[in-house]
DNA sequence: CACGATACCTGTAAGC
DNA sequence: TGCTTACAGGTATCGT
């Protein structure tokens, strides 16, 4: 689930909670999520204090004055549930707080999963080393834009899907700016028009950040209604929406499928330049 | 190297 | 109602 605007909604989330307190207790209720947890997790974490929240691509970072920086991915279906009260299946790690707060990783699926590494080593961690620029970061660009897509035979969807080349999209979100784009998402990467990379340019920063913002509104005090964090509504032009009207046209938004996960597109809206062949 | 297919795991909704 | 199937916002790995 999580892409880049829910992981930023939960770290912002997370903040006033976790911000300069120190845990007093962490315990782990099974062995692994996606790959083990880290040894020791619960005794390396308690008596340290958070320094700092942040986020980078779609994994959250938390760094601890002991010089410890604890990576948080959500997966598909994880979630942080901010004083749960009655702990729930699936609340597979769960944290307590000097202030009394207690969060609870929750993951049915364990697609996610937690590490904590020295903070000077996070950046080059495995699973953060080779991600790409951020898209609300200072890297991003029409010339990142222009060098993701150029002679390319991989789909449009494909190249923003992959990390190695921009952070943090996922395929809600690459769906939506395809579409505001006017892009059709088996377009071959070089076949994109410098037209249609000016209309992506703006297009991938405004829907990430309208997305920010609706998560952002959700969070009444910083935590959802129901003390859980990890997902919000939103209403999407494209995703989700197959026969439906299509937001900007009359026509009807299709699905297909493209390396085993569905894209979303409105085929009045988004073309093949023309001369080109689908990836 | 670049790309697509598959596996990982559980829950939910739709179809029969 | 029950059983079966398809699908879900991600990514690591393994083919071709």
């Amino acid at each position: 689930m999580p892409e880049l605007p829910e992981v930023e909604t939960v770290m912002r989330g997370l903040t006033p909670v976790w911000q300069g307190q120190r845990f007093t207790r962490v315990v782990a209720n099974r062995p692994d999520l996606r790959r083990p947890l880290p040894e020791g997790l619960g005794q390396r974490l308690t008596g340290a204090t958070v320094v700092r929240l942040g986020r980078r691509a779609k994994y959250g970072l938390v760094e601890t004055d002991r010089g410890d920086t604890l990576i948080i991915h959500l997966g598909m279906s994880g979630r942080m549930r901010v004083d749960p009260g009655v702990l729930e299946k699936h609340d597979h790690v769960v944290f307590e707080t000097a202030n009394g707060r207690i969060v609870a990783f929750n993951d049915a699926r364990r697609f996610g999963s937690l590490d904590l590494v020295p903070t000077e080593a996070a950046t080059a961690h495995p699973l953060l080393a080779g991600i790409g620029p951020e898209p609300l970061g200072p890297d991003y660009g029409l010339a990142l834009l222009t060098r993701i897509f150029a002679e390319r035979l991989a789909p449009a969807k494909a190249i923003l899907l992959d990390q190695r080349l921009i952070a943090g999209l996922g395929n809600i979100y690459v769906c939506e700016a395809l579409h505001r784009a006017g892009i059709h998402p088996e377009t071959p990467g070089g076949a994109v028009t410098r037209r249609q990379l000016d209309r992506l340019l703006p297009a991938i920063p405004a829907v990430l950040e309208e997305a920010i913002a609706a998560g952002g509104s959700t969070l009444r005090d910083h935590v959802a209604p129901d003390g859980t964090l990890g997902y919000f509504q939103k209403d999407f032009a494209v995703y989700g929406r197959e026969g439906d009207t299509c937001t900007t046209c009359a026509a009807t938004v299709s699905r297909i499928v493209q390396s085993g996960r569905s894209s979303f597109f409105c085929p009045s809206c988004q073309t093949l330049p023309k001369g080109s062949r689908k990836a």
